[in-house]
DNA sequence: TTGACATGTCGCCAGATCCCGATATGATGG
DNA sequence: CCATCATATCGGGATCTGGCGACATGTCAA
């Protein structure tokens, strides 16, 4: 397979991979998904995974750091929502592949 | 925010994190990166990372668990290609993200 | 058959990750 | 000021992962 093949350089393929994984979790996928329609709150999160909210916080924190997330204090709530705009993209692949089931 | 809110339930979750846990690793990009133009052998991918071919032919083989890739052997050769097409997808998120830099 | 080569498998170990209780910070209402 | 609530951080213990040497399998050519 002899074509001229335009790679992205190891480095930069860590990068990916560090943010790849941070994704790579059940309770943050189901967080990306509802953020993607709006903000929410970290106790709003942590309900929706059925989470106590201290271990909501701590997902939403490693999502913050690669840049995923941004928040927005108002008083004693953080508002989260998503910053990262190709994560629209890959969770609709994630519900193509893996299905969209419950309407609630 | 009181949209109602289509999810994917946790369970495929957790399969779809694992199959992004899988794709989280530099290597295993590349070789993808080099799968989506066309079929390569185990070797071939393993240069191509600077890896010891019997590492990549266990990469190789975590990708196919998951079903992205699927093999062909020829002979004492296998060949390897991508299988799962949303991978092309995934991949031009990160590239136009992380970059693609070298041409050779 | 014998040797060289391509690929695949096994077991070990250091380091990372996950889950969670305990505790800290910081804002609000009384 | 004090109690309460929302969020954040810390520390430890169980579990998983990555990398790698050693070995196994399977194919080809002579």
């Amino acid at each position: 397979m002899a074509l001229k093949t335009k790679l992205t350089s190891l480095e930069a393929l860590a990068q990916a991979a560090e943010c790849l994984k941070t994704l790579a979790h059940p309770h943050r996928l189901r967080m990306v998904q509802l953020m993607l329609q709006g903000q929410y709150t970290v106790g709003e999160l942590a309900e929706a995974c059925e989470l106590p909210s201290h271990m909501a916080s701590e997902h939403l924190r490693l999502m913050q750091r690669c840049g995923f997330l941004k928040a927005d204090k108002q008083g004693r709530f953080v508002y989260y929502s998503v910053a990262e705009p190709h994560l629209a993209n890959i969770m609709s692949c994630i519900e193509s592949r893996f299905g969209v089931e419950a309407v609630r």
